[in-house]
DNA sequence: CCGCAATATCGAACCGGTTCGATTAAGAAA
DNA sequence: TTTCTTAATCGAACCGGTTCGATATTGCGG
């Protein structure tokens, strides 16, 4: 593999006026960077990234670190994961992904061989275990998820309180008055999923102002219990007349469920719901609901990162942001 | 952030001796092996991996290359990924994620730059233009996909021509003679997703073997054409009583296009399709289907990827290896 | 008691870049 | 013509590991 040295010699000139060349850091005649360029392509040379990270103790790799619970429903990841990938290449950077099962003990050992510049965490927990690494570690993170203490950190999530507000406000005032709220299911909220919470506090704040009922259960991530506790539900609480639906499984698996039971949406039940325009038109949802907006989060956890990475020190404190959640109307209630 | 030159200060030895406890090549007396482990764990010591991979010219990191076609039905893409990172760090790798859309250049950067030590390709094309960059690459690939040459390349993909066969076979025995073939998109196949005809060949060489009908449609990617065109086929083909289904898309969509057009499975329609155990619980699919095993997939891949790492002469010549496909009866065919 | 092999450790070179200070040449100011 | 800048380039040191050859120490057979 060609190396510095090797475009040196071609271009007759040393390795330093070569490296000089490639940055731009001093100023390098015509003719010489002429000749170098030439001896570039002829050689086909990149610089070798680890002697690059070695000097500049910059690598240009973010990690990602990602966790899959046991009984998660997968196929909301990928929706964050590609943004962030593009941003970061935006920005110059490659993707280090990682996946281990103890992600507390994987960051530690990716940020201290330094072999990224930054770390984006993704689904954080109210408690979660990586964010003590993280605070140890001497690269910046961001987080998309909120934590207990957002201290020193940078921190994007959807504002889950407001999404579940707008869903209230938008169903109470057609008129609903007994509502069936279907959580993430209940690991979510022991393993600390803050996400779960908020959005169910919230909903029932909302609904103790006006005076409504809204009924909480816990949702369910697999087949079969996913037909049968919706089922339960719509037992349980026959005057209901709308259901907002806070867990991708079960709004996955929903149109399948009422089709079966013979309600019509909206004419026997509005339904209102949560999640990406990827993820609706992936399952076919025709439901009216909040956009979650994984590819802003993502974008905005990388560049949040970036200009951490870029300015250490910080130009200002770091950030937590809530991302303003975006009802779409699909004519799911009425 | 802590060296080996601190290390061997504090454990009162050279670098090479802590170099040499390292990584074992060197027998090193019982208490100096203690003093360096003390110092290690006293100032929590991880090898710099810029360093390490300039000297050794390996980085313990492996390219993972997706590419995220327009249009495409992304779910799946998470269920090889998985694996294959599950078994990289098995292995001591961790995964560098590229989603370029200029996947050519990409692979060309990350193999010059040796930020990889070999990669794997993903949803490889008949002619994919990744494979010149990778066969001129030092470092070596996995493919999962069958390129139209698979010249001194390991190779892994579903054996798809047997898994049409099983499937015919299966509904053959059942007594069908009229069959309705949903394969994938049109740009599948006109992108070279050999997959596509490799299934369809299959199926139709079989179909006139026994003197049966199986009649071959485009799916499609997004609803609502999606259910538009599912029900263009059955219109078409009102005396078929069967289907198969090779496209993600038209599955997942499958019991609701069927249960709004009042149709039984298996009592008016049997149904067999192609799809990973995930994928089927993710969309609740209750079909007879011929399991993809994308994780055995990945796995092999890394394993084959990892070999030929370790040993670049190759013991033997490259491996193209199709996995067996296996059927999970689930009842929806009579 | 000597010579030799095995064991344990050290010093120095090297991997392939980047960057600082020094050097030379050319042009501008005096 | 001399002096001072500025532009263009070079050489050497350094980043943090690994590894080769050399050296010092110890144990053993003869």
């Amino acid at each position: 593999m060609a190396t510095i040295a090797d475009v040196a010699r071609i271009a007759g000139v040393s390795r330093s006026t070569v490296s000089y060349a490639l940055s731009g850091k001093r100023s390098i005649s015509d003719e010489t960077r002429r000749r170098i360029e030439e001896a570039i392509s002829a050689l086909g040379f990149t610089p070798n990234a680890g002697a690059r990270a070695l000097k500049t103790s910059q690598t240009m790799v973010l990690g990602l670190l990602l966790q899959f619970h046991q009984d998660e429903f997968a196929p909301a990841m990928l929706e964050y994961m590609l943004p962030i990938a593009d941003e970061a290449r935006e920005n110059g950077y490659d993707i280090l992904m990682v996946t281990d099962a103890n992600a507390p003990q994987a960051l530690d050992r990716i940020t201290r061989s330094g072999m990224v510049d930054g770390v984006v965490l993704l689904d954080v927990t109210h408690d979660d275990p990586r964010l003590p690494v993280l605070r140890g570690a001497r690269q910046p993170g961001a987080l998309v998820g909120l934590p207990a203490s957002t201290e020193g950190l940078e921190v994007l999530d959807l504002d889950f309180g407001e999404a579940a507000r707008q869903l209230v406000d938008h169903l109470y005032g057609l008129g609903h008055r007994e509502i069936i709220l279907i959580s993430p299911p209940k690991h979510v909220f022991e393993r600390g999923g803050a996400y779960s919470w908020r959005f169910r506090d919230a909903a029932m704040e909302r609904a103790a102002k006006y005076g409504i009922q809204v009924f909480p259960y816990f949702g369910e991530s697999r087949q079969p219990a996913i037909a049968v506790s919706v089922n339960a539900f719509l037992d349980a609480r026959p005057n209901a007349t709308a259901m907002i639906v806070h867990n991708d499984a079960s709004i996955a698996a929903l149109p399948a469920i009422l089709n079966s039971r013979g309600v019509r949406v909206p004419d026997d039940l509005s339904v209102v719901s949560l999640y990406s325009k990827n993820f609706g038109r992936a399952f076919s949802l025709p439901y009216t609901a909040v956009e979650t907006a994984p590819d802003r989060l993502g974008q905005q956890a990388v560049q949040l990162l970036v200009r951490r990475i870029m300015d250490p020190a910080g130009a200002g404190t770091p950030v937590t942001r809530f991302i303003a959640p975006e009802l779409t109307d699909r004519g799911s209630t009425k």
